[in-house]
DNA sequence: TGTACATCAGTGAACGCGCGTTCACTGATGTAC
DNA sequence: TGTACATCAGTGAACGCGCGTTCACTGATGTAC
């Protein structure tokens, strides 16, 4: 029982999520999870110092005045540490994109549109090594383990939906091709829409797909140093693209980046 | 004067480029020109292994049989050999490039298009860490010197030579909106059209710039394993992908993926 | 309410490893006269 | 063509460092009766 109940707790500090937490909670168990967030914050502090790779469990534990060998009573091993933060970055880029969306009226689909797409944008600048941690090069030797996939797919949900309410309205314009999808991206088209854009054709989910990828694009591009000497006013460049590509999608009313 | 030779000999190695060397050559300038090579050969087969940072000075050397020391005399350090490989990498990625479009009749607009983009997947999947080390998350600490800043550009040239040849043809759709250009992005784009893309209107400029960021976007989702469980069919997606956003961009002759 | 036992947090030393870089050196290759 | 000297390639030992992880341990917190 003491160990079903201690797996229960440490999937709950894993996640970070569930709002199912029993009311009163032992010393230990208030004292666990704190620590555990020291541990994280500290490691998030120094990832955004310096790196993924320069992030060590020695530097984080002489930060917090103790141990080494402690941590390892919260988490596995570098790559457990390494997946808590994975997971925190997803959710923490997730968390700004709805609350992006939500600033807007449903209705208003060109603003939420805009308000996502910024929303990705201004949190990856603030949080550059966390954004690449995510979305630049994989870490070598790491395997990113399947409980980083349900936060990793908070962004797409938001943006999916964008499109999804677009169609819903009548308002997503058809944005057909002369030719027909290839049979396997058919499939692909038709799969995410069941799953995320109920009502979206297949054409405009692939256009949507194509936007996805752009606007990680367009952010690492200028992240990692792309636009530098090509590009010098970057925002702009992302305000200009987030408006053509949405009407790219088939997202209505592009009055311009304003 | 032998220090101008050195000076000479050295820059020659670094760039591995010019075609202007001198018909005959020491046996010492041959020998350091080869081990030059053997060293970036070594390093860059631990590259494809492991990835950037676990390049390390001691393993190249050890796999060379020879002492770690030695090779400072060929790389001051190991962000020298970094940037090597660097430059390499944007050097490979430029040539399948160029290549790829060489294979259509400067005419083939969509042809070319379609050419160019697949030769930046194809090798960006034959050589995931050399993409990575270049289009990845920047290596922690390293500082890309101004020598990358020529290779890199080669690809970018090629693109924007695509839609130059279109607009010259006339073929090139005018793909305005009901919008101006911010201002500084105006600027951009006006700079970008005079070294790169003469005659190319502000507008398709940007497109040209937006389909760039898209173009490795998509390659770096793919390789960075962001299409898993989304994306089963990943080359049916890249073209359509390419087809769709050429489009977007203005080339003309569009007849699908094909 | 109190006692005996089980669980857990945290310590400190150690293992074994690899790294980048420096330095004084030896011997081979090239150069000037 | 031969000799004296300068330049260069490569060696091997050493410096100083930090890392992830394990392990036997002590003392505090929680639990069952």
């Amino acid at each position: 029982m003491s160990r079903a109940l201690h797996s229960f707790v440490a999937s709950d500090l894993a996640t970070c999520q569930t709002g199912a937490v029993p009311a009163v909670r032992s010393a230990r168990e208030r004292a666990r999870a704190e620590l555990t967030r020291d541990i994280t914050d500290e490691a998030r502090r120094q990832l955004e110092a310096a790196g993924a790779s320069a992030l060590s469990l020695r530097a984080v534990a002489r930060e917090l005045g103790m141990a080494s060998s402690a941590l390892y009573r919260y988490f596995a091993s570098r790559d457990d540490l390494l997946t808590a933060l994975i997971v925190d970055a997803y959710d923490a880029l997730g968390e700004v994109a709805e609350a992006a969306d939500a600033t807007r009226v449903r209705g208003d689909i060109a603003g939420r549109w805009r308000a996502v797409c910024a929303a990705v944008r201004s949190w990856a600048l603030a949080h550059p090594h966390e954004y690449a941690l995510v979305y630049g090069s994989p870490v070598p030797g790491y395997r990113a383990p399947e409980r980083t996939i349900i936060p990793a797919s908070r962004i797409t949900v938001v943006l999916a939906a964008v499109v999804r309410d677009a169609a819903a309205a009548g308002v997503l314009a058809a944005g057909d091709v002369g030719w027909a999808l290839e049979e396997p991206l058919a499939a692909d088209a038709a799969r995410v829409a069941d799953t995320a854009m109920p009502g979206v054709p297949p054409h405009a989910v692939v256009r949507g797909l194509i936007a996805w990828t752009q606007l990680f694009g367009i952010v690492s591009f200028e992240l990692f140093g792309h636009l530098t000497g090509v590009v010098e006013a970057p925002e702009a460049f992302f305000n200009a693209s987030v408006a053509m590509v949405g009407t790219f999608v088939g997202l209505p009313g592009d009055p311009g980046p304003a």
